[in-house]
DNA sequence: CATGAATGAGTTTTCATTCAT
DNA sequence: CATGAATGAAAACTCATTCAT
């Protein structure tokens, strides 16, 4: 009997092995197992393992963008919504087994030889660093260029939370990160509400 | 013919080659090959390429806390002394073909399942904590308390610049980082200041 | 280029190889320079050379089981049909360089370890007995009892001759064998015939 | 500190990795491990693994003619004797978890092409036979061609009881064994009666 | 007599990939 | 679209042995 959506099986089991073990560490036979896919059909949609790794990072970066598309998008405060984008690292760390961010992972995993691995790595994180900062430019910070370093603080304290988190398997981290991330809050608020209400 | 100290050679062409390009990507061949060695000599001096990745960070992390001292006990204010470390990062970092953490790069790499490697990640992740909070401590912050929460946030954006200076193979991140380290000193010297200097 | 058949390419080579040179002492390097094929074309058909051993020992055991079904079934009385098994050993040391039992000599060259290997050589043992019961049951000894008792004799005698052939590298054993073979004979059907006929 | 008699603790530590897990299994590592000695004591005492393992062949079968002698000269009849020695077989076999005879167990393991250990292999195998040869002229077989067809036949069924019960790891191949030397006793100690005392 | 670092050739096993059907 | 046998290269690791001291 012939099953249908054997990219997607693919794409799904690549998925969850990368993220919870590694782009080095899995090999394809245990990704065609789990897909429960001939080797050649693995073949057949794509062209390499690294290709299939470089998919499953552009498909992942897809579904980020919307969650923060809807995140940016609720209701509530800028900080509010920071805060709780904080929270879902935690809950994403405790589902996962602590594996921390799998674009930062499969870089780490890699020779610097890529390219398209690192084309998508690069496409993520800026566009990780840039919702930050409209989170921070959403009624917290005064100008344009307050939210641009509020935001980028917010996207380091986030990454280093999320490796740290993973190095130390623990959920102190994306704690502390979120403690931090009330210091500069409260510093970019308070310039918010001067520049913003000056006489 | 014989050549004596093959331990050594090993262990820093694999320091080389570790940080270069990846535990897992690097394989004993390439490590005996560069440090113009028998394979059987590597397996006389370590039991497995797992353990020489241990002792490896645990050499690298003695050095790293020696050199941590000598800043610690250095002149100057301890907010000179963050940012300098700050700035010592970004020499790695060009140094190093922008290959942040080799801790963090390393247990990325693994599938959680090489003890010894992860002990030895935690252990240099949490010395590298203390030392900032030391560091957070040296006239910067107003009480232990206080010192905890700067050291530990200046832990998280450091890790943060490593890998995403790695990821984006540029410096900014970790310029980006200073600035933020600038306001976070700001918000505590201040509370240091106004703490220490009350009527 | 690639060529067909290469699981049986290499159950043949394994089994000259085991047979005449031994299991710990053929690499799987031999065995696929023999079977001319790729070493990974090796593992795609077996998981292990441990499996490889214990698939051969299996077909090996199916191939003695149709000879010895026949001989059972052959014309002539019961002791003439052992005589002839005896003969067939003689045969085999000769054309096999004086290697004995491939199933012993296996088992001798392990360490205890190898499950598969170990249950096909009890499998075979359990079956050769009862083969050399059966034998002596056809009009050779009076009961059940003792054809129990001669055929076990038969199996014990049939193995020392092999492995003492194997081990002074000459026929004599067997012939030993087979003298030995013709005391028991007398004496059993001696007592078939007293316990047959009698007044 | 210095040890003395490194190369008897060589032979004994070889002697009891060789029987208990084979030649061919058990590296010099081990053996010298076991010993607590130095690699190249090792090679100050031993030309080379194989020249180690048939010293102890030979040093073994230097204590087994001892014992066997003792057995000889002994008080009780030859068929006494004869079955003492099979149930010391079974002493053995439980003592060594069913590891059989060192001679056939070390041929075994071998590619026919150690020359000193199959000279072991001869000489120990040999003597054995006529070992028990003597032994069937102790006042059971009537003359010597009876002795040397009966002495011949036990020995056979001593290798065949000692590998069974190693390949079936089971006690009752000797039980069997032993059952069938009592049949042989009866027709060997009737004729050797016939034979001694005919009028 | 004793040491232990160093070695070259070997081991079994796994990798990502391609082929004919 | 799908299959699974076949592959060359490389992986980690072990072997019995030799060397300078």
């Amino acid at each position: 009997m012939k099953k249908p959506n054997a990219r997607q099986r693919l794409l799904d089991a690549a998925a969850d092995l990368f993220t919870e073990r590694g782009y080095g560490v899995v090999g394809i036979n245990q990704i065609i197992d789990k897909a429960d896919t001939a080797k050649a059909s693995f073949y057949h949609h794509f062209p390499s393992k690294e290709c299939l790794c470089a998919t499953w990072l552009e498909d992942a970066h897809d579904r980020a963008e919307a969650r923060q598309m809807e995140l940016l998008e609720s209701d509530g405060s800028g900080g509010e919504k920071i805060l709780r984008y904080f929270e879902l690292l935690k809950t994403w760390l405790t589902t996962k087994d602590f594996r921390g961010c799998p674009y930062s992972n499969t870089a780490a995993s890699l020779d610097n030889e890529s390219k398209a691995i690192q084309e998508q790595v690069v496409l993520h994180k800026n566009s990780l660093r840039t919702f930050f900062i409209e989170l921070a430019g959403q009624d917290v910070a005064g100008s344009e260029e307050e939210a641009r370093k509020l935001g980028t603080s917010l996207f380091l304290l986030y990454s280093g939370a999320a490796i740290e988190a993973q190095n130390l398997r623990s959920e102190w981290p994306v704690d502390a990160a979120i403690e931090c991330v009330g210091d500069l809050l409260d510093r970019y608020e308070g310039a918010a509400v001067v520049g913003g209400c000056g006489p």
